[in-house]
Parts: structure tokens; sequence; C-alpha cells
DNA sequence: GGGGAAAGTATTGTATACGATTATACATAG
DNA sequence: CTATGTATAATCGTATACAATACTTTCCCC
């Protein structure tokens, strides 16, 4: 067992090692086909093979990896076209909970958006990225919240990990981070008015926006 | 341990308590709010708490149950509510999946779906409900496997127990089948055609059209 | 009789032990 | 020299044991 300070959070063990894992993929430090021995990354962790188990089988249902029975199981990886998919998926289901969100968001919601948004414009000036894209990330979540659908908050929160560091690498462009207020400000407008076909179509083309940047971001 | 012959099936014990637990959750015999006991499932089904807890983190990711740390995990359900914002995610993404499918799908796929609509035919000419669903499933299948998106691939499995109900009842209702076919055909044929657009615009019409008749069953 | 502490019970969290399956290496036969 | 069979080791699959936490009940004291 290891002890809380060593690790700094609180959370289950299987948590830990689930996150731990996951970070290790998506970081690139497992690659692709890469076998995963339960007993090593146990010692690594230093802990039992129980928790690595649990995580092991929730990133098995994540597809991050895939279990050959009785023999091993491997890292299956992400591509860029993976993300790029992703980006893909999140432009529709996106613009589909701004949609919803425009039907039914609450005066509650209103204003824990324009708060975020105020947020955003103040570290702007400051031109603090990370504080940025933590907005950015608040953004998206509370209109999934105001969507009160718990299924596309389960897909686009599943994905939110894989988008994230695409999310900063888009914040870093020259204008970037003041296009993203515009933007978001837009899609806000779109919803505050229940215009729900607005929205969507804004929502669309913003998660594109960032996903062209990925592009560029390449060459 | 129970013997093979007991269950019928050879995957592992984890394997087949997760969709053990799944099956009953869906089909309302564990009902919204109610504790998941590892010591009672296990006694159930006569095996050991630990299957249970891998089985029961998976049911977690996907959003099924929800775990009240060192306490327990209950049951979260999903409503008709939850059905429907499938259905309207399953419109978008699978639009996604029949676009790229009508860029890079091969001759061999392209053959294969053919093999399927013939199937399919000759099945209502049977009138046999049962393997037209199982068709209608494939097609779809397909249509994925074509696309070559894993995280496609990966949303709309995760979505496929949920839908398999509605599905069988809107091909129960008159002239549903007929339907079916004659979508699915023009789905296909502006794949096979490269009509990327057409293809998308097609597959959300007929992912929201089953969707349709969802509602009016349950009026 | 009511409130609170403390023991007892139930449940989850983690570790370990045992069994089954698969890969590997080496020996032996052809 | 190659191929095949067997023994051994590594790894996963499952069961059980132990620890920690939360809830319940009981009993004592006021």
């Amino acid at each position: 067992m290891l002890f809380e300070s060593e690790i700094g959070e609180k959370s289950s063990l299987r948590e830990r090692v689930f996150k731990s894992i996951r970070e290790s993929i998506i970081k690139g430090e497992y690659k692709q086909g890469d076998p995963l021995r339960e007993t090593v990354i146990a010692k690594q962790l230093n802990v039992s093979r129980t928790p690595v188990r649990e995580a092991i089988r929730q990133l098995e249902l994540e597809g991050l990896v895939y279990s050959i029975p009785n023999k091993e199981t491997v890292v299956a990886g992400i591509s860029e076209a993976d993300v790029q998919d992703i980006f893909l998926i999140r432009s529709r289901v996106e613009g589909l909970a701004a949609k919803k969100a425009a039907e039914c968001i609450t005066e509650e919601e209103i204003r824990e958006i324009e708060e975020i948004l105020e947020l955003t414009e103040f570290y702007i000036c400051k031109k603090d990225i990370e504080r940025i894209g933590d907005l950015d990330h608040k953004f998206h979540d509370l209109i999934y919240k105001a969507a009160k659908s718990k299924m596309m908050k389960q897909v686009l929160s599943d994905f939110h990990i894989y988008v994230q560091k695409t999310r900063m690498a888009s914040l870093a462009m020259p204008g970037r981070m003041e296009g993203l207020l515009k933007e978001h400000t837009a899609i806000f407008d779109a919803i505050k008015c229940k215009n729900g076909e607005e929205a969507e179509k804004l929502m669309e083309q913003h998660v594109r926006h960032v996903s062209r940047n990925m592009h560029l971001n390449n060459e």
C-alpha cells in the first residue's frame, strides 16, 4: 500500500490506477501493441493486482485496450485519425446538446454560463492559457448540463480526455483565445434566445474550428 | 463454480456477469435506485465477488450504475428520455459514419452489404421479424466497419443494446419492414455513388424514422 | 423517556492464494 | 537439422481472506 502523501489524491486505488494507465496510454508511454501486465503495473504502483484488474477492465470497455482471454491485454492506442473522428463526433453531439440546451436551459444555468464568459474575458487579458482552457471545458460542460441529457454528457465526457491536448494546442495559436470567446458568446446568445437551430449550427462550427487548428498544428 | 453446461456459453465469468446484470437493468428487474450488492449477486450467479466487482466497474463506466465510495453502487437506469436522446445521438453519428463510408468503402464491403440487403428482402417475404432485426443490425454494423472509424463504432455499439428493443418494436409496425429495406437501399445507393452528403442525410432520416415509430408505439 | 456513545453488523476496498491456460525452452525422435 | 512432444515458467482467471468504512442497534446515563 502507498501513502496518500505519495499521490496527493484521496480517490480509490482503482480510480487512481485507471487514470494512471489511461494517462500513460494517451501520453504515449505505453505504445500501440504493448502488453499490459497486471503484476508489473501492480508492482510499479505499489498495489495489488485487484485494483489493477478492475482498472484494465474499464479501459477495455473504453476501447483503449483489448484483451486476449487467458493471455494478455494489449494497448489499442489512439491514432491521429481517431482524434479527428472524435472531433467530428463531438461537433455533431455538442451541436445536439446546444440545441437541446436552448430548449430547456434555466435562469440559474444562464447565469452560470454568463459568469464563465466573464471570467474567460478576464483571463484573456491576463493571457492565462491554463485557466482559459479550464474555462473552455467548463463552458462546454455547462451546456451538457443545461441540455439535461445524461447520454450526451456520457458520450462527451468520455471524449474529454482525448480532446484536452488538442484544445490547449489550439488555444496557443495567435488570436485563438479571442476567437474562442467570440464563438462561445455567439453560441450562448443563440441559446439565450431559444434559437436551437442556430445554436446547433454555431456549436458545430466552433468544434470544427478547434479541430482545424489541430491540423494546421501538425504541419 | 458452475459448470459450463449450466450456462451454455464459454466466455469468462466476468463477461457473463456483466451481461447478466446489464440485461437485468434494461429489462427493469433492477429498478432505478436499487442497490447492487456484490455478495448477493455473487451468490445468485454462483461465483465469487471478484468477477462481480469487475462487471460492476464496467457498468459504472457505461453509466448504467453509479457507485457511492465505500457504501454501495446503485442502479441509474435508463429513462424514456434517455432512449430518445440515444436515437438523436445515433442519428447524427450514424449519419457521420454513412458519410465516411461513402468516402472509403471497399468493393468487398459493398458486396457484403448487397448480400445483407438481398437477405433482408428474402426474409421480408417470409415475414421473419427476428431475422430481419438481426440483418438490420448487421447492415448498420457494416456501415460502421466501412467507415473505418474505431471511435464511431465504439459509440454506436455501446448504444446497440439500448436500441434493440425499440428496433424490434418498430419492425412490428405494419409496412415498416418494407420501409426499412427501402431506406437501407437508398442509403446504400448513395454510399455506392460516393455521395457522402446524401448518405448522411438519408441515414439521419432513417434513424429518426425508427425513433418516431417508438413514440407512436407508446401512445 | 430521550440522547449519545459504543459495540455489532453489513458492505465495500484491497491483498493474497490457488487454479487454469498459454507461451517457451529443451530434449528427443525422425 | 528439423519437427514434435513434454516440462516448466509466466500470466491471467477466480476464489477467499483480511481491512476499512458506514450503518444499526443497544445500552447507559441523564
